[in-house]
DNA sequence: AAGTGTTTGTGAATTATTTCACAATGGCAG
DNA sequence: CTGCCATTGTGAAATAATTCACAAACACTT
């Protein structure tokens, strides 16, 4: 069983990566990509040795093999389709970002209330209301959902995607979402990462 | 010395409280609370006793008193003021975004080279261009940053935030910040909150 | 082909965090 | 005022994550 935060670097690992081989850097070692991911390189070998080993003694990892491999271990080989609920401010911001399609995702359609009123935007998505969404999930058989609608309703919407098959959900709402053990909630609140800043660079 | 996760889960609590509170709820069970904010009794009281016991044995936790105190231990009382770099599509959502305020936060300016292009929008922060920061972060003595440019100049507007003594930066750009270790650094990188959804619905 | 210098991979040690288990406490009913 | 009951606070135990320390492996030089 691979620790939770070990995935999560992984995931950096991968991005930084990505960034050597753009510079046609094709080895690296331990020591260099450990201080360009921000870790030690103790950690990024113990990361590593979870699932394989990679590297040659001497010298360092290939920059390709070790970006397939982590690719591999993370399921990022293929393209998962997401959907996006709440085309609000936030959702709009989401929905015209370019970055998303590179690092293995496509928000392949939005959902809100009011469709209608958002739809004259610069965004490539086709927008629908809430009532087409289940058909939807169903059929294209999407799995993941980003969520920005207000907090009051976010636990209704919650249920319906979960009823509807979604089984991961990134949630910009700031309450706890209360979902069946099967489903994973990673929520993301800027309040609370901004009270943590506050609160160490005082301290 | 408070633990990381545990001053996460401080904010966490604050919002229960809150919402308790609104619904004019006077006390509550350590049971209740952890069950609003996903997690164990055992930690809740746990976490709490770190800095301080505000219990009554047999009855539970006084709604009010507990907010203050966590509030306190936070340094969530006063209002801080952040700044925003980088008015794009990301930086423009958050600037209209009304929920910082009631969560102890105002964002009081807005940086970008080009900056009135933007000047057009329905916002209330004032947008200035970059030469103006400087001197803007001393004058204010605003300590927090919310950093929201393209990846590619991220690390040179971060090393003048440091330099003109700016503390505490959330940042969204996809790359990992260099910075003196007196300065602190949460990201928010989304595309990772997503491979890690995906790997643990499939794994 | 041997020697040298680097860098990996990994058990063991350390440190951090969570959970357990239960004694201590105070509210409340009678 | 007494005893019961619910619930806290907290050492101790368990679990998880990080760091250390070093032998093993390989490249590279001569
Ligand atoms: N905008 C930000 O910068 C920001 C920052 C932090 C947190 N958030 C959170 O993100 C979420 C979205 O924020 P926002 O600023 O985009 O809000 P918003 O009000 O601009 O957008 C919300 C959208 O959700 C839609 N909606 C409302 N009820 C719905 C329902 N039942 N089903 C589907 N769609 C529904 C609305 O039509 C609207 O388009 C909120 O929970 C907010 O607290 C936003
Ligand atoms: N938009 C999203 O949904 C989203 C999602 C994930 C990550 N991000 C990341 O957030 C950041 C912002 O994204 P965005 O979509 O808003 O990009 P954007 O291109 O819309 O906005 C970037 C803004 O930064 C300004 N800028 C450029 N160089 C600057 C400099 N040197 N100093 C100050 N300002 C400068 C630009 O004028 C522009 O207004 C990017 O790093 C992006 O990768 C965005």
């Amino acid at each position: 069983m691979i620790p939770r935060k070990t995935i999560y670097r992984l995931s950096i690992y991968l991005r930084c990566l990505a960034r050597l081989r753009e510079n046609s850097i094709g080895t690296v070692s331990s020591e260099a990509l450990a201080k360009a991911a921000g870790v030690k390189p103790t950690q990024l070998r113990k990361d590593l040795a979870y699932f394989g080993t990679f590297g040659t003694r001497g010298l360092g990892y290939d920059v390709n093999e070790l970006l397939q491999k982590i690719s591999e271990e993370l399921g990022t080989s293929s393209l998962q389709p997401v959907i996006l609920v709440g085309v609000g401010n936030l959702g709009l911001a989401l929905l015209s970002y370019r970055g998303f399609e590179k690092e293995g995702f496509e928000i392949i359609a939005a959902f809100d209330t009011d469709p209608d009123r958002k739809r004259d935007k610069k965004i490539s998505q086709p927008i629908f209301g809430m009532h087409d969404m289940p058909k939807f999930i169903r059929e294209k058989n999407v799995k993941m959902a980003i969520l920005s609608v207000p907090p009051a309703v976010a636990q209704n919407v919650v249920n319906t995607l979960v009823d509807t098959g979604i089984a991961g959900i990134l949630n910009f709402a700031p309450i706890v979402l209360a979902v069946p053990e099967d489903v994973m909630v990673n929520n993301v609140n800027l309040a609370i990462e901004l009270e943590n800043l506050s609160y160490f660079i005082q301290g």
